[in-house]
DNA sequence: ACCTGAACACCGTTCAAGT
DNA sequence: ACCTGAACACCGTTCAAGT
């Protein structure tokens, strides 16, 4: 009766939305499996491995098709898509904020290269991505509105930057 | 021998700079103090009572005499006051942010004294006070210039509607 | 008032031993 | 290959009992 690396993935994710982040421990996982705690250490190396696989399957069912629109526009749908992929879980925010602490170029690039495509040199690229992804991933509570408000102020920031006046 | 309040705040200080935000714990700061670990519930209700305190402590220690300056001067001061009351102690943004998302007032209230005295309307005083503190607190291990950039974005946007050109 | 000692209910991680 | 059982070294918090 295999149980493989997804399911414990699925089960982790099933865990965070009905007891939070907090309370998902390697013991809570592994006896919500029915195995011993030690049992995951054959799948994942560490809790933090295992942390960052869910931060991985939440962000990737989140991901939306690809459309060609203007590089602002596009920073626009790629902070909404993380918005609305770590909204969808309990402490969704919370979670990949950890993993992004230790990988951040993951969740930044496609942040960068929209930048870059907008003209951006490599230290604005740069510096407008990581803004834009910590802005996103620190106002999970906040409503729409004020959301969309603030990212406004950045993408302003950057447009005054990066517009050709034309 | 009286040891008070203020003595625990700073050997938590001492804690935090010598072994970082994790390895402070109840038990080993009442181990440094030499007592046992139940004793520190006399001084503080629990655990985030006494982080708070240590927080508190650190942001007092870090302010700047008052000044008149122009609204948008006074949020970048604001800004960099924090800043550097926060990186004068290891995992002091880590240790503030924790603090700072139960009581978010306290940290926002300068800062949207100021955006109201530039203009700005009750809500973008809010979401923009909000959105500079945790810029700010989430950009601690990025470099002065890199820092002066994110932060010139989100004046930026700000002073675009609010700059009533005069 | 303040502290000790001891407990309660947890953690992450490792590892010999089993199948 | 995968898991158990048990251990190691920790947590935050509570509380009767002592001074």
């Amino acid at each position: 009766m295999g149980y493989h690396r997804s399911d414990v993935v699925e089960r982790a994710i099933g865990v965070l939305d009905e007891t939070g982040l907090e309370a998902l421990s390697m013991r809570r996982l592994a006896a919500d499996l029915g195995v011993q705690a030690g049992a995951l250490y054959h799948h994942f190396d560490n809790k933090a491995a295992l942390l960052a696989a869910v931060a991985d399957e939440i962000l990737r069912r989140g991901r939306r098709p690809a459309e060609i629109v203007a590089w602002d526009a596009e920073l626009h749908l790629l902070c909404v898509e993380l918005r609305d992929a770590m909204r969808r879980h309990r402490d969704g925010a919370a979670l990949i904020a950890q993993v992004h602490r230790s990988d951040a170029e993951a969740l930044e690039r496609p942040l960068r290269s929209a930048l870059e495509r907008g003209g951006a040199d490599d230290r604005l690229a740069r510096v407008g991505a990581r803004s834009l992804v910590r802005f996103v991933l620190s106002h999970e509570d906040d409503d729409a509105d004020d959301f969309a408000l603030g990212l406004g102020l950045l993408l302003d920031g950057l447009r005054q930057r990066l517009t050709t006046s034309a």
